[in-house]
DNA sequence: GAGTGGTCTAGACCACCAG
DNA sequence: TGGTGGTCTAGACCACTCC
């Protein structure tokens, strides 16, 4: 086999080991390393790929938890010959990426920002005192042109460095990029998983034809910076019958 | 400070780096580190320790993971002061230790153990052929003596190493548990998220007063060996109201 | 500049599986 | 018995934060 494997040629400012697993990914993807083949042992992939074995086992664990790949101490490490997910909600993503994530082109309608402040509810939510002034975002997302999900997204506008920069926020923006740009990137997020039967409200936001029960998640994101504060609550709508919600559980 | 920090006189069998991360919690829980206090540099503390900085890596990426600590470059790693989920479902456990771990007490009623055959539907979701022999289990689960969810799994006879194997699975047994010392430790499931209307047999089993929406994780478990079979397909109607169900996204 | 976390390496030894 | 993945180490260098 002389397919070119190195890592090192590419330039991405990724990490060597994210590098080292899109590299695998192609491998699989192209059908260089084809469902249920073996791969070859994990000191000879190493040097094949050009990184050090430790870098390599981090960049196949990490596609092991994408279920492409499946170790069997003793005997080797195999590509995956059963489907899976293309998103799990595991991950954190923006709402778009996800929709762009399992094939389909996301979209938004309803985009509205306003400048609330925090009710005593919110503001548990939120570790934020009540009063407090919060950017408040409401919009209805699309995946190929139908709604699937309503969102309303709370962000306290002391973290922000202008209580104004997100007032220019357009329809085709990504909430998540943007914030990173702020200074403010989303690292990770607790959600609470909720089936609610739609008001009449959302019904209309999502163009519902039935009062079949939507799924809400209801997050509490939190930045790098300063790491322990709560710099986004949401509320997702999610119409599981347009969209498939799946989930990756590692034991 | 003079607290005795090492993790090597442990003896249990798991790996250093689960260990340390152990050793770690139990610190934070005894309150020798405070929320919100920093960690020794991680040089010093896997010093301490008696572990390299690698393995103390990986053990405070855990806790991390868990929202325990917070990392931050060029300053430190700080315990953690914002609350975080006892238990979340991006990590697989059994229904009795997720309860277990929320703090309440697990029951089990109802349990019922049959033989069926794969019907077309059932067979594609386990991978085998339709026909096929599967072990089916039903149960309600409780918590605290209140009922939070319905539980069914689909075994697939051949991958255990008798059909009868599960024929004296009793109510207080554990199905994770079981399957383990039968040679299929279950590693990662794919589950599918559906709020659903609870019909008459789920509200008369779950004890229900209203028809407010269940949560149904419907999910294809996988063991470890021969690792691209599915081990087990299960469906869970989880009462949100009774038990919150909680995820933790990381970016 | 000093100290912190972030990344990567080379090598070692062990546990498991197959022949 | 030989090859595989599983784990751990010591050390190096870099990037970032704060003084």
């Amino acid at each position: 086999m002389d397919t070119n494997w190195s890592v090192r040629l590419d330039t991405e400012t990724r990490t060597l080991g994210a590098r080292t697993a899109a590299r695998l990914r192609e491998l699989i993807r192209d059908g260089v390393l084809a469902p249920g083949t073996r791969l070859p042992a994990e000191p000879e992939l190493a040097r094949r790929l050009g990184v050090s074995r430790p870098t390599l086992r981090a960049a196949v664990t990490e596609l092991i938890g994408d279920l492409l790949l499946v170790r069997r101490r003793g005997v080797g490490t195999f590509v995956s010959a059963a489907p899976r997910p293309a998103h799990g909600l595991e991950r954190l993503t923006g709402t778009g990426r996800g929709i762009t994530l399992v094939g389909r082109r996301p979209g938004t309608t309803g985009l509205r920002v306003r400048h609330v402040v925090a009710d005593p509810a919110l503001a548990a939510h939120l570790h934020v005192d009540p009063g407090s002034p919060v950017v408040h975002l409401t919009r209805t997302r699309t995946a190929d042109g139908v709604p699937v999900a309503h969102c309303a997204e709370w962000i306290p506008a002391g973290l922000l460095p202008e209580p104004t920069a997100l007032d220019a926020f357009g329809a085709e923006d990504s909430l998540h990029d943007r914030l990173a740009a702020l200074g403010l990137p989303l690292r990770q997020a607790v959600a609470r998983l909720v089936p609610v039967v739609p008001d009449a409200d959302l019904r209309d936001r999502l163009d519902l034809a039935s009062d079949a029960p939507l799924l809400l998640l209801e997050q509490r994101h939190f930045a790098v910076a300063p790491g322990d504060r709560v710099a986004l609550f949401s509320r997702h709508w999610y119409d599981t019958d347009r969209i498939d919600l799946e989930l990756v559980r590692r034991g």
